[in-house]
DNA sequence: CTATGTAAACAAC
DNA sequence: GTTGTTTACATAG
């Protein structure tokens, strides 16, 4: 009641002692693959692998150089196989000892080594602990996976997972991190409490999810492709619960007694998701909450229903459909809002056979589900800690990637702290680094869009901006933090839009078939969407020129926002989705130039594309900004569209082997959806002709390369296991240009935050030779590593 | 301020 | 009574 709090738990942050963790006996599992025997008890390891570091000496053929350009960096070669945890705490350690004189800063290249064994590492966080700031940004060397690996992904057997090993260290890194990004450890409970109904449903769930899988695979692979930086302490950060109280979890009584972590948007969500239509009746709703929920049933008040009622109606993502007859109404959620999250992308059953044991994870990763799967099978490496229990939601928080150019002049390497506003984050680092000669530059925002939130664009450091934080990243940089909360994001991602709802009526496009519905809504999304053809509804928004659109909008959604709070009417889904951290792309090249601070509107080209809301569970959670209109082909200043979809779409464009995004990749689908989406028109149209990330490489670079190579083209067309053919993922070929930025961790031991971030790596004239999406060669760049 | 939760008034069936 | 929509208010962050 009220004296609870309001929030769900999930949306918490939750730190995670790493460490600790994997030194449990969950590891064991990943552990194995560790080639040579490095780790076992965490810590015993890491001292043990620190103390060879600071010696030279590394286990399995580490190589350590100082990085030619950045002071107090060092670059590690590590072989594929090695155990990436063990190194970034021996990183960690070392950093630490050196102080702030020694190397504080470690690049980590996984050699190819031996790819041979799988993919094992797993930097857990060990991070957290150190105070010392070090950083570590893993790379790959060899060759890469990204793309090709997607391709090889149909290969027999080791390829699956060896793609992602190639990228071992990062990939690994990747994982945890997305494990820790998303758990979400309280269905653990529950998982094991009773619900009964959870497991049938999964089950059943299982089935319609299991086509998404693949396409989740691909997702991932492809997420890689785009870098995010999000703090590992967020990442790492295991769910609150779960571990906490291992032992509760099972207890029934919990699930009962404890409300579950999830705002009832999300559990509408996971309701109308578990349906195969993704659509559900009110009551059909109650009923599934009950079902799954039993705090619920026996616990609340019977104002809950009130308040699903509530969520409903004011939430734009979720639409109500009428029959056929007009007789029944279904409620669904908005196509490109949806990011089919279901209770089985949340819950991880915590252990195999038993409910609880470790094991168990196998058997989960075998399971349909699609999200978890896709992360499972990255996360074999992680900790079994980690991977345990819940699955965490996608953060939605603000990922900013963050493009830096290695080795070339200065690498930069960016803090990330999570902690940072995106927006902020931004323009730190834009103006920082620009400062330094910085590499790292920070995509400008982008834009178009979005204009949802208009915040300003500025960087301004603004609070509010969170949702405009990730947008203002840019494509480049999306960084994630995870917020806290949100775990929602995570989810699933939803695929762009999924073609759900169509049937009913008439649909087809939301807005308009929703009759009865928040027309308001639909048209925004639509417009968000679909291109900018003016909606009258948002008549703000209407398109304007980007460029002034851009005051225009801040000025409109100033306004609205005002009125938006005032009442909270139906809080449409924002296209942009703030938080989420999508990769934009920019496609228009010159805008990407444009300081960060604006993203303009260029994009317009393909603005619409990016638009797309935000939502999930991220998006959905927070909901859709009340105000945002969606004019989505607005230019909407700063916000770059970051979309939960981007996300997903992005993925699809791998980067290179190293996966350490977090982002789901969509369930699936890939089949219809709506890519209305922005995907679609991203990639398709726009980028087509134009590279997708111009702006990165341009922020990257002072000197743009070409355009045409695109930072992401690491992957090569054929590269990517784009999901699905008809689907866009033109995007996909754009970015094989590019091969030079690749994705990297940055350990910070100061924040404690262990980031992702983006690399390039890109020297001119180089990108051919070295670059294969594969590898990168170091050692041109740097003679020792050879 | 935002996101969320809760309550309640109302309206349409 | 159910379903939906809106307002208003409370609370945590």
């Amino acid at each position: 009641m009220k004296t609870s709090p309001r929030r769900p738990l999930i949306l918490k942050r939750r730190r995670l002692p790493l460490p600790v963790q994997n030194a449990a006996g969950e590891t064991s599992k990943e552990e194995p693959k560790r080639p040579p025997a490095q780790q076992e008890s965490g810590q015993g390891q890491a001292s043990k692998e620190v103390a060879e570091l600071n010696s030279c000496r590394f286990p399995a053929g580490i190589k350590i150089i100082n990085h030619p350009t950045m002071p107090n960096t060092q670059v590690v070669a590590v072989p594929n196989n090695a155990n990436i945890q063990n190194i970034i705490t021996a990183l960690t350690a070392k950093g630490k000892e050196s102080g702030s004189n020694g190397p504080n800063k470690f690049i980590l290249i996984s050699c190819g080594g031996a790819p041979t064994h799988p993919p094992g590492p797993q930097p857990q966080a060990q991070t957290s602990s150190d105070s010392k700031r070090t950083e570590v940004i893993t790379e790959t060397l060899g060759p890469k996976p990204a793309a090709k690996d997607v391709n090889l992904r149909g290969q027999p057997g080791a390829l699956p997972g060896q793609r992602w090993e190639s990228c071992a260290g990062s990939e690994a890194a990747g994982c945890t991190l997305d494990n820790s990004l998303t758990n979400i450890q309280w269905l653990g409970k529950m998982s094991s409490d009773g619900l009964g109904s959870c497991t049938i449903k999964q089950e059943k769930e299982g089935k319609e999810n299991r086509h998404l899988e693949q396409s989740q695979v691909k997702g991932n692979i492809l997420a890689g492709r785009f870098l995010w930086l999000h703090s590992i302490s967020t990442e790492f950060s295991t769910p609150p619960s779960v571990e906490e109280h291992p032992g509760t979890s099972t207890s029934c009584q919990d699930s009962v007694s404890e409300r579950p972590p999830y705002s009832y948007m999300a559990m509408i969500q996971f309701a109308i998701n578990s349906t195969e239509r993704k659509r559900m009746t009110l009551k059909d709703i109650y009923t599934w909450i009950e079902d799954h929920f039993p705090y619920f049933k026996h616990m609340a008040k019977p104002g809950w229903k009130n308040s699903i009622r509530h969520n409903l109606s004011l939430h734009d993502m979720f639409v109500r459909e009428t029959s056929a007859n007009g007789k029944v109404s279904f409620w669904t959620i908005h196509p490109s809002a949806n990011r089919y999250l279901t209770l089985d992308q949340v819950f991880k059953p915590l252990d195999p056979g038993s409910p609880q044991s470790p094991e168990h994870l196998e058997s989960q990763q075998k399971r349909p589900n699609p999200e978890v799967r896709r992360n499972v099978t990255i996360r074999a490496e992680l900790p079994l800690g980690a991977r345990r229990k819940m699955k965490p939601l996608l953060p939605r928080v603000s990922s900013y990637l963050v493009p830096i150019q290695f080795p070339v002049n200065q690498p930069l390497v960016l803090q990330p702290s999570v902690k940072v506003p995106l927006p902020l984050a931004a323009s730190l680092m834009s103006s920082e680094l620009a400062r330094h000669s910085k590499q790292v530059r920070i995509a400008p925002k982008m834009l178009l869009a979005d204009e949802g939130v208009a915040p300003l664009p500025t960087a301004g450091p603004v609070k509010e901006e969170k949702p405009l934080l990730g947008e203002g990243l840019c494509p480049l940089l999306s960084v994630q933090s995870i917020k806290e909360e949100e775990v929602q994001p995570g989810e699933a991602m939803p695929h762009l839009g999924r073609p759900i709802k169509v049937e009913s009526p008439p649909l087809e496009e939301w807005p308009s078939p929703c009759p009865s519905v928040k027309e308001e809504l639909s048209q925004s999304w639509e417009d968000l969407s679909y291109s900018p053809t003016p909606r009258p509804k948002k008549s703000h928004s209407g398109l304007k020129s980007p460029a002034r659109c851009v005051s225009e909008m801040l000025v409109i959604k100033r306004r609205e926002r005002r009125e938006m709070s005032r009442s909270r009417r139906k809080q449409h889904l924002l296209p942009p989705c703030v938080d989420e951290p999508e990769l934009v792309f920019s496609e228009d090249p010159g805008t990407s130039r444009r300081a960060p601070e604006l993203a303009l509107p260029s994009e317009s080209s393909a603005p619409a594309s990016q638009l797309v809301y935000s939502q999930g569970e991220g998006g959905p959670f927070k909901t859709p900004i009340k105000e945002m209109l969606p004019i989505s082909s607005t230019p909407s200043k700063s916000v770059p569209p970051l979309t939960p979809e981007s996300w997903r779409l992005t993925p699809p464009a791998k980067i290179g082997g190293l996966n350490f995004s977090p982002v789901r990749t969509p369930q699936g689908p890939f089949g219809p959806l709506p890519d209305s989406l922005g995907l679609t028109d991203l990639s398709t149209t726009p980028l087509k002709n134009i590279p997708l990330f111009d702006s990165p490489r341009e922020l990257l670079n002072s000197e743009p390369f070409d355009l045409t190579s695109d930072p992401f083209s690491s992957c090569s067309p054929s590269d990517m296991e784009v999901p699905k053919p008809g689907s866009p993922e033109p995007q996909v070929a754009s970015l094989a240009a590019n091969r030079s930025l690749t994705e990297g961790l940055v350990l910070d031991t100061m924040n404690d935050s262990l980031s992702k971030i983006l690399l390039d790596i890109s020297f001119p004239g180089l990108e051919e030779d070295l670059l294969g999406p594969d590898n990168i060669n170091w050692a041109q760049f740097i003679p020792e590593l050879r």
